[in-house]
RNA sequence: CGGGGCGUAGCGCAGCCCGGUUAGCGCACCUGCCUUGGGAGCAGGGGGUCGGUGGUUCAAAUCCACUCGCCCCGACCA
């Protein structure tokens, strides 16, 4: 491809609006334009790292018999509304009606299609396990579109579906899409971690997500380097360091004012690590206390798999029931349902009396107290892995894929079933396995790029090479072209930069749109025969003979 | 949906507080000359209903109200 024949607008500079920096790159670098909040046109350097991308993902859901095909973006209601989520899910559904009235959505993920598919043409366990998949638009309506293409509105998504007779099928078809996955984001050339997470309203059991290390990221995630568990922040455990064990015997202690572990804490002189941090919750089902270690903070999410929705309960609920008010509240002498964390189940702690203005030291879990043991705090930098207690990691990280068991969630009300050996009718076993191209796109570039612009692994890259002739001369412009035919003979994608273009120009384009190799011709080296690879990543230039160039092993 | 910010030439920005010539700068663009190893130089030129609507005023890019759009933080994120 000649430079003057493709549409690459790079730009001087971007605007304060784009903050990310794979954002600031794939504008300047003209790989992309907003065309709205959270809708983006791929221009043709972005749309060929797109096509390189999805070329990968082919190949490889294919390599696990995955068969390609392709459902419509505009769905019927009813799908929706037999398994629920058309109730379920809220603002982020694009829905509209035909000229007939009839309640349509755009499709933001195709479980039901599929479910529905499966449901009117499997009939028979001979014709499992099968596999779909397809590579489409996907339409979400999000609150917040984010960091140019990591979070849009509308977004193409590899989304496959497996079909099974039981369970062990389910997770055969599952394993061998995590081996794929791996294969894939390793394939881009992205730093990734698997790690445990929450299937949320996907439903089902259990789930995975793929996830690429990057400041920019909307996650973060906990990983052990020692034993290599690792898991999405919204699931995972840690094991809080021990803490001195303060033995006393329950006593109050008069601490006017004091209302905080923190405040407490200071006039006792005692650490956080000493004290329950006792909250009161107002669940469903009324008053519910929560127990945390007095360093610990509460995870929302997890308590709430427990006791479901809740809120933080108001004082006058909290004197009602407990006779005194927020800040002197403690975990005994009541009857009330309590969650604690297990840290606590160990010593005896500082918490509030139950009367205004006092604390009482000495409490110990199972003699002052009964509570549920579950884990409800966040997981902290340095904490001791749930596995093996070494030190976790924290990191952010971008959402690249994520694979999802799903049972019968979605068969079931589909009506999905398939008659087994012994002729009894039985739902399919589904599973779901998505990924998103653009996220794999933005966090190559937020993973690999410099102060002059974007390196792209050689597999995505929108071409193999670049070539820079330096000058108009024809010598110089004539041995581009033999390099270039020589390059193309071999099956690579080049870029010729033919434009009437000072050399620095050459140059700061070159390095923006990052492309792995550039091959610089100019007068000055022709003159001693050679002209010059450069290595985009390391920078590093080798001098080789213009007739020696094409048996490179770039 | 809550909080904050921004909208002025194709792009990036200043001007706005404190109303008052013809609304300015850089880049890009057009013409000519010149130049060719890191976004050249000189000269000339074109391009704006200052997001929109309404109001205050002799006078509004500037003040006020409403509204639309975009970005950031949070909530949410199948």
């Amino acid at each position: 491809m000649f430079y003057s024949k493709i549409f690459i607008p790079t730009l001087r500079e971007v605007g304060q609006e784009a903050e990310a920096i794979s954002h600031r790159l794939l504008l300047k670098g003209g790989f992309i334009r907003q065309l709205a909040s959270g809708l983006y046109i791929y221009l043709p350097l972005g749309w060929r790292v797109m096509q390189r991308i999805i070329k990968i993902l082919r190949e490889e859901m294919d390599a696990i018999g995955a068969q390609e095909i392709t459902c419509p973006v505009l769905h019927p209601a009813e799908l929706w509304e037999a398994t629920g989520r058309w109730y379920e899910i809220k603002d982020e559904m694009f829905r509209l009606k035909d000229r007939g009235g009839r309640n349509m959505c755009l499709g933001m993920t195709h479980e039901e299609v599929m479910a529905w598919l499966a449901s009117k043409e499997i009939r028979s366990y001979r014709e499992l396990p099968q596999i779909w998949y397809q590579i489409q638009t996907k339409l979400r309506d999000e609150a917040r579109p984010k960091a140019g293409i990591m979070r849009t509105r509308e977004f193409i998504m590899k989304d496959s579906y497996s079909f099974d007779m039981d369970e062990e099928g389910l997770n055969h078809s599952y394993e061998i899409h995590r081996k794929a996955y791996h294969r894939i984001f390793e394939r881009c050339g992205l730093k990734f971690y698997e790690v445990e997470s929450d299937p949320g309203m996907m439903g089902g059991g259990q789930s995975h997500e793929f996830m690429a290390p990057s400041t920019a990221g909307e996650d973060e995630i906990v990983i052990c380097d020692r034993c290599g568990y690792a898991a999405n922040m919204e699931v995972a455990d840690s094991i809080p360091h021990e803490t001195i064990k303060e033995e006393s015997n329950l006593e109050e202690v008069h601490t006017p004012d004091k209302r905080t572990v923190e405040e407490v804490s200071r006039f006792l002189g005692v650490p956080r690590e000493g004290f329950i941090k006792t909250l009161a919750i107002m669940a469903s089902e009324g008053l519910v206390i929560a127990l945390l270690r007095g360093d610990q903070q509460l995870h929302e999410k997890k308590l709430q798999k427990i006791i479901g929705p809740f809120r933080q309960a108001l004082k006058e609920e909290i004197i009602e029931r407990l006779g005194t008010e927020p800040g002197f509240i403690g975990p005994h002498g009541h009857g009330l349902r309590i969650i604690a964390d297990p840290v606590l189940q160990k010593g005896s702690y500082i918490s509030g009396a139950n009367k205004k203005d006092y604390h009482i030291r000495g409490l110990k879990a199972g003699v002052h107290f009964k509570p549920e043991w579950y884990s409800i705090h966040i997981a902290k930098e340095g904490e001791g892995c749930p596995k093996c207690n070494s030190p976790l990691r924290i990191e952010k990280a971008i959402e690249i894929g994520n694979i999802f068991k799903l049972g019968t969630k979605y068969s079931i009300p589909l009506k999905a079933f398939y008659l087994d050996s012994s002729g009894q009718q039985r739902p399919i076993i589904m599973g779901s396995y998505g990924i998103g191209p653009a996220r794999i796109m933005a966090a190559a570039v937020e993973q690999a790029n410099d102060a002059d612009g974007i390196i792209w692994p050689k597999s995505i890259a929108p071409f193999d090479i670049e070539i820079l002739p330096l000058s108009p001369g024809n010598v110089v412009m004539e041995t581009a072209k033999k390099i270039y035919n020589s390059l193309i003979e071999r099956g690579f994608d080049v870029l010729l930069d033919d434009r009437d273009e000072r050399p620095g120009v050459k140059f700061k384009d070159a390095d923006l749109i990052g492309i792995p190799y550039q091959i610089i011709i100019g007068e000055r080296g022709l003159k001693e025969g050679y002209i010059e690879l450069k290595e985009r990543r390391t920078k590093a230039i080798t001098k080789l003979s213009p007739d020696s160039v094409h048996r490179y092993g770039f």
